[in-house]
DNA sequence: CTTTCTGCAAAACTTTTGCAATGTC
DNA sequence: GACATTGCAAAAGTTTTGCAGAAAG
């Protein structure tokens, strides 16, 4: 079941961010899926300067959307490689494996991973957030 | 307890790295530590460029550095945050806390988390490593 | 018509690379 | 001497910023 664009229309405006073509567009490529997405913005960039993209838009504007889409939080960046930037669509709290070797994310379930036992914070801290990176490799590669 | 100089030439020839001057003195002022260090090459780099360090070195070295000794086995690369590539001298398995409002890492020792369940690595694939990373942030704050 | 947003170009940063000079074996 | 390493400056890659014009309310 997917979102249509008066859905995107309202959750830009719940966020207080004007609805404008170019969000209602990403809104469109990243949200319009069956599973959750995970993206750098290079990716996004490649897509939307690429000839069959009905519409070309700036990297800029493309930063900007990303950075206001987290703030808002309808996408979570996540720290599977320091290379560069990833986001995920899925911004509930879940964990992720890492195919080192291809650079992919797969996303794994919170009910996947059952931590029995973690530290407590230190004093005057609080946990945000726990995230669990599973990295993987070929097995022929070693 | 802590290493000499010795220590190191035996350390980075182990390696097949030689041992310049510029290699001993980061391998001192990383590893002549008590508790295990993370930094950044920016860290490294405000170190080595001081006035009060005794030797400068620059900043391609630093890099070429820390990935030979990454290489090697004795730095560990971990992914807390996007905007600068950490560093670790603590190469075993182990997991962290990072406090997102200072952006400092605390280690925490393997056997502190215990993860009771975990999914399958996908066909062809195998488990490199679990990293667990524990998001802190201030009480106060928020 | 006020305010926000876009997109370009420039700038800021982090990291890598080429290469001549230097150091190590 | 052969080969590895250093350090500089230049380049490459990612992300941010300033600002004028366009779009939205």
């Amino acid at each position: 079941m997917r979102d249509n664009l008066k859905n995107y229309v309202n959750k830009l405006r719940s966020s207080n961010l004007r609805p404008t073509k170019q969000r209602l567009k990403i809104c469109q490529f990243l949200f319009d899926r069956e599973k959750t997405f995970h993206f750098t913005v290079e990716d996004l960039h490649n897509h939307f300067s690429s000839k069959d993209s009905k519409m070309n838009i700036s990297l800029a504007t493309l930063y900007n959307t990303v950075h206001s889409f987290k703030n808002a939080g309808h996408l979570k960046e996540i720290h599977v490689n320091n290379e560069r930037s990833y986001f995920d669509t899925n911004a509930s709290q879940h964990h992720h494996f890492f195919d080192e070797d291809s650079n992919k994310v797969i996303d794994i379930n919170n009910d996947l991973i059952n931590i029995e036992k973690f530290p407590k914070p230190p004093k005057g801290k609080f946990i945000k957030e726990i995230e669990v990176t599973i990295k993987l490799k070929d097995i022929q590669k070693k």
